[in-house]
Order: C-alpha cells, then structure tokens, then sequence
DNA sequence: CGTGATCATACGTCGTACGCATGGTTGCAC
DNA sequence: GTGCAACCATGCGTACGACGTATGATCACG
C-alpha cells in the first residue's frame, strides 16, 4: 500500500537526464536513449517532483537547466559515473580474463599439487587473480556453501556439489629409520596389525581413508598421535614414535622411511569441487575447464 | 514494452542494503526500513539479478555479505550518501533562512531603491542571499519566464505575472545649467514643446511612461538623442543637448537643473513581479513578504 | 498568418511491486 | 531424536504506475 518513500530515485533517469542536459531537447534525448518523448517527458517530472524542484525550464526551443537543475545535473553525473564504477567493478571481477577466483584447499596439497597446478594456469590465464586458503574440509565445504569461495580442493565429494577428479597420489606408509621394514620395496598393510600408528583425528577426509584402508586389511592398530598436518605426522614417524599412512610426496621429508602399500586401491584422489546450485563466476569456470582440458589425473 | 534497462537501480533499494547489512537478518532490517519481508527479499533479489552478482548469503540465521557484497554495500553507501547531499543541496537552496533567491531589476534603479531594499531585508534575512542582475524590462520578463531569475523590479505588470507596487518616485524635468527655465520650481510639460528632448529608446519602460506624460500634455517634442541609461541622459542634459524627464533622484547628478513638474501623476511606480504559474521558493516568498509588511510605498 | 516543432497530457494496456499467507530449511533445545 | 522456532523464499491476488500511441497546447519562424 504505501507507495511513498524517500528514495525512490531511478538511477535510470538520473542518466536520463544527462543525455536530456546534453541535448537539450526531449525529443531528441530520447531517440537518443531509445525511449519515447512522452517517457522521457514524464521521467523528467517524475524526478522534479521527487527533488521538489525544477530541473529543466521548458521553453519553445527545447528545455534548458534551472540553476537548482544545473546542481542536480552535476550530481547525477557523479552518481551514474559512480554506479558506472560499481558496475565495472563487479564486472572486472568476473571478467574471465581478468578477475578472481578462490581456492581453499587442504594443507597436505600445499607443497604438491597446488602449486604446480596453479603454475600451469597462471601461465594460461595471467590476469586471473587466485587467492587461497588452506582450511580443513570441513571448512572447505562451509566456506563454499557461504560463497567465501568459489572451488575447493578436497578428497570428498559433499552433497549438492560438482566433483571433478584432479589427480591421483599414491599412498604409502612411512616407518622410523629404525623400524623393522625399512629394508622393504614393499609391504601389506597387514604387516602393520602391531605397530602404532601415527593419522588425522577423527572427522578429517584423510582419517576416514585410512581408516577405510586398515578396515580392508582387516586391522586396527593402536593410534599413539594425532595431528592435522601431514607433514608433522611425517616428522612424529621419523622421531619413531609409529607408523603412517600418507601420499607419497610426504616419505622422506624428515627423515622417515616410505614404503610403497601392495594394495592398488591405496592412493588418494584430489578433486575440485564447486556448488552447483548457482553457475561459477567466469574466471571460476575458467580453472574448472582448464583442469577438465589438462588431463590432469595422470 | 521492454522493461529491461541497465540502470534501473532504486536509490532507496541501495539505501535499504545498508540497513540490510548492518541488520544481518532480512525480517529484522525490514522491520526497520518499515517495510514486509517479502518486499526486502525481493527488493535485494532484483538488486542482485541487475547487478549480476549474488550480494548476500543466505545462512540459516541470517544473511551474510559475499565479498562482491562489499563492494556493493561499499559503493551503496557512497551512493545514498552522495543522493542524501543533493537532497541537503536543494533543501538548503529551497530553506527560507539561507536559501537564495535571484533578483532582476533596472538599471536605473541601482543607486537609489535597490541598496535601499537589500539593506533593510538583509537586515531581517541575514542568512538569504540575494544575487542581482541589472537588466532591461523584456530581458526582466524573459529571465522571469526561463526561471534564471525568481523575481523582478520593474514597472510594468506583465501577462501572468504577480506585481506589488514598491515604490513610487517623482518625475522631474532636467534642464542645461543654461537654460530658460533653470530657475523656476515648478514647470508644466506643455512647457517644453520647442525643447529638444533626451530619453531613451522606443521599447524601454521609461520610454513608454514618459512617451504617456507628453501626449497627455499634448506635446510631442523633437527627440535629439536616445540613451538606455538615465544616468548618461542626465550627463547629455548637463552637457545641454537638451532636456529629459528623469526620475527624482537623477536631478543633478553631474550638473543638471531638476524642476518639478506641475502635473500630480508624474510618477514612476516601481514594483516586484514574479510568476505565478508556480510558486515561489521560500527565499524568494520571503523577500516578498518583506516588501508587503513594510509598505515600501511612500 | 500559417506551418512546423516543441513539450505536456489523456488513454488503454501491461508489467510489476506490494502485503498476506505459506512453504522449505536449518539450528537449537529438551 | 524430535519437535520448535527462526529464518528466507515464493505463490497469489491486487493495485499502482510506467509504457507507447495519439492528441493537444504553445510558440518561433518564415
């Protein structure tokens, strides 16, 4: 019901009005704008009434600014120019060739596939600016649900979003120089049964693949530490205190010894994953497809 | 038919994401705004939908700015601040204690009523400034019709316009320093049939009433020069290139010799005029009121 | 004194914003 | 776990208002 507010003012005819100022005509403008002359006439009206003043003088020869007009006129010139800006700003930011996308990925992608991978697409797309985060899954996953960011690099695929498979890391287990396999190419998970074992808390993607994995081989070993981080599981492995489960990228780092698992399905698959319940900004959309034309799962 | 434009953004839409996103919840913020639920959901839907870009994220407990959300909400509030200016612009034009109000007036008024009036009505207005032009009558008439000037001190009423008598001014007759007359008080005009007159040219107000004031005495007198100025009339006079009727106060000025004149409707009446088509701006309205409380007529 | 150009307005149509009521989700409490 | 409460989205009917076409009123110019 109520229809009178305070700012009802049409960014519109604000620009409106400054093609009006330059043409000083209201048949003419509108032509120019593409509307009809009673349109623009009433656009006009619309606004004077709106400000309480008058805008343009109306004479014979066409319409020409008031003084209070000429106030008006600057302004709206400022306020287009700045929606002008406001829009060349979102625009640029979803610009595929020049805006932004964000990535969060794991921590244990940090030092492997992610720089690596954003080498090969920076060097196709220059101008797209990537910013990153490094958060847990389940950060991930919230994040990409609140819009913080577009594409997340996780091992799982959640409910409602677009999974496509990156690459895939072979998994190993790491022991302490000491440890009785340390001569071995090769071993069964199995063989693991009375070691402790050094993973992710519960909750972590990692830790459910692991877990998935000792369940396969029909152990559970005893778990001595917990800790998120890939690389500092390595370091507890290499101080001897268990064995671990990790990609192949992380054996060695500090001193741990790798051994590859016999058992094929033991590798991790990295995949990018998106909400598709909206379309990706453009410069999102650009890594999907690169990722997609890269072949990247080797 | 179309109703697709680029720039039909509603201010008061940009006003309402502001309160939007200092309320974090729709219902809430609309509560404030004064407005349904619904009509904020969809107002920040349609804003969304023209700029593009998804503004805030819907979380169960609220809504949350996106990052281009910022950049919305950032530019929003520039622009309603920007709009709220203007609107602070005209009102401060428009207020009757420091608004502003543009007076035309004649030549020939400039020394003796105008400092007279702007001093006493500065006096009671302090804050209204008056910005003055000196201008022919048509040119009063034409700036009064294109609205560059609000009001007019002429004397002549023009078709559809206000006019309040301000003041009356005796007329006189100047005569050479020389001349035959030059030491009567009073003359009658049938007295100056043989005399060569200064005036100014055919289209000019004072020639108009001055033209009126001959025939009535039923002479009509050679014209030697024609001046648009009553100071340089008053100077030819002086210089004895014959003699002029003038306004009181321009009676030896630079060396004329004024007589009165015998005839009691050798006036000039002189008074304020404006449109009527529309009213006028409180400052404008002011000075008017001005002029009617003091009974400037003497 | 007509003629053409100007802007304003009457009119019928149609889009659309409004409020009300309802629906679908999700977090929270018990 | 299971209801409960809070949140935002959406369907619906209404009514306002903006649109284009056609017409009117006014005025400069030839």
């Amino acid at each position: 019901m109520r229809t009178t507010y305070d700012h009802v003012v049409l960014i519109r005819d604000l620009s409106w009005l400054l093609e009006l100022g330059d043409a000083g005509h209201v048949t003419e403008a509108a032509a120019t704008i593409g509307t009809s002359q009673p349109t623009l006439s009433r656009a006009l009206a619309r606004l004077e009434d709106e400000l309480g003043v008058r805008i343009f003088e109306r004479l014979p020869t066409g319409v020409s600014p008031t003084p209070e007009g000429e106030i008006v006129i600057e302004a709206a010139r400022d306020l287009v120019a700045r929606h002008d800006l406001l829009v060349a700003a979102l625009t640029h930011r979803l610009d595929p060739d020049s805006g932004m996308v964000r990535l969060a990925f794991l921590d244990s992608m940090a030092t492997t596939l992610v720089p690596r991978l954003l080498r090969a697409f920076h060097a196709q797309a220059p101008g797209i600016k990537v910013v990153l985060s490094q958060e847990p899954t389940h950060h991930i996953h919230r994040d990409l649900d609140r819009g913080v960011v577009e594409l997340g690099l996780t091992m799982d695929r959640a409910e409602g979003h677009a999974w496509l498979p990156v690459r895939r890391e072979r998994l190993v287990v790491v022991v302490p120089p000491g440890h009785r396999l340390r001569h071995r190419k090769r071993v069964g998970l199995a063989e693991l049964a009375d070691d402790e074992l050094v993973t992710t808390p519960a909750g972590f993607a990692h830790r459910a693949l692991v877990d998935g994995l000792l369940a396969d081989a029909g152990i559970s070993p005893t778990i001595s530490f917990e800790s998120a981080d890939l690389a500092t599981i390595e370091g507890l492995v290499a101080a001897g205190l268990g064995v671990a489960v990790v990609p192949e990228a992380f054996a060695g780092q500090s001193g741990s010894v790798g051994l590859a698992l016999s058992s094929p399905g033991a590798t991790r698959t990295i995949g990018l994953t998106w909400r598709t319940d909206r379309p990706l900004a453009p410069p999102a959309q650009r890594l999907v497809d690169f990722v997609r034309g890269q072949g990247w799962d080797d």
